[in-house]
DNA sequence: ATTAGAACTGTTATATGATAACAGCCCATT
DNA sequence: AATGGGCTGTTATCATATAACAGTTCTAAT
């Protein structure tokens, strides 16, 4: 039931299987709470997004699903999932990518900001880093009220600056 | 030469023809300065951007381009002069929306920062507010460096909260 | 247990956004 | 005037996402 235990740093070597059973559970904790179905179609696709800590492309999944699991799936299959999977917060989307990725701490709700590697492609989301104060201070500068925020900050992680 | 007279608040009304004769001549400036050529296709495109303060699609480019303009243009040529643009710092594109937006400082290299109102769809550029300190404090804390930032905040502007 | 309605998934077709590859043209420099 | 690089035209195609409707499955109420 806990979550006080800290999740790995996904840009080390871990324990993966790890980051994927920990999500799960967490997503069947978050719709069992909200009351909504956590089918096979959207466990499974949940599963394939946490395959790494990549962002995936939708047409990706819809491939996986389509080769390793037989089913005949078409975009609209994927999507909806996806569709379910960010309105639950249980995935993010990344704009500037048109890829989705797993949230590390579904349980709430908050919009994912994150630092995207453009070598190793590894997206790592940022938990209480102070840019959500500034962007609250510099739209109530100018009378407006925020509904979602997009902040993808692209550039090179601490692992591949080390190779280089 | 001097561009320390400021710029209209664009949620206001205004003489929307002078931030278009402001960008063209600005545009002019830089593309001289940094001696790349700045064609007619190039300033007919910059000016289409600038029809307006809501961020708009290559394909409205180019649907203008070819009604207005009797130019057979075919989706390349659109994107060209949008990539030479970006590359020149005179748009800047919004991935969440998957549109194009003239810069209103384009004399200084730089990231856009945008807030977009959701009902009337216009885009104002944030500029020194804090949020660029907030993310290199990030990025740092995480041994990441930074080559771009994608920062787009949804939501209500003041003049349709005011209206609602 | 039965059933009616809602929710989920399948399927086909299409919309929307972006780029690859090559041909031809224009224009600055010689 | 020639030439070579950069710009634009053109065709084809890829990539991402959604509309519309049909069929299936689950749930809740009888």
């Amino acid at each position: 039931m806990s979550d006080s235990h800290h999740l790995p740093d996904p840009q080390q070597p871990h324990n993966h299987a790890h980051c994927v059973s920990h999500a799960l559970s967490a997503a069947e904790q978050v719709c069992a709470r909200d009351g909504v179905r956590f089918t096979t179609l959207r466990k499974r696709v949940l599963e394939l997004v946490w395959q790494s800590h990549k962002p995936l492309g939708a047409y990706d999944i819809l491939e996986t699903l389509s080769r390793d699991d037989g089913r005949r799936a078409a975009p609209p299959t994927v999507y909806r999932a996806l569709d379910f999977l960010q309105e639950q917060g249980l995935v993010h989307r990344i704009a500037s990518l048109n890829a989705f990725i797993g949230c590390p701490s579904p349980e709430h709700r908050h919009q994912g900001h994150f630092l995207i590697c453009l070598n190793c492609h590894i997206a790592i989301e940022l938990e209480q880093s102070g840019i959500s104060d500034a962007i609250a201070e510099a739209a109530s500068s100018q009378g407006f009220t925020i509904s979602s925020e997009t902040v993808e900050i692209s550039g090179l992680c601490a692992q591949c600056q080390a190779a280089a």
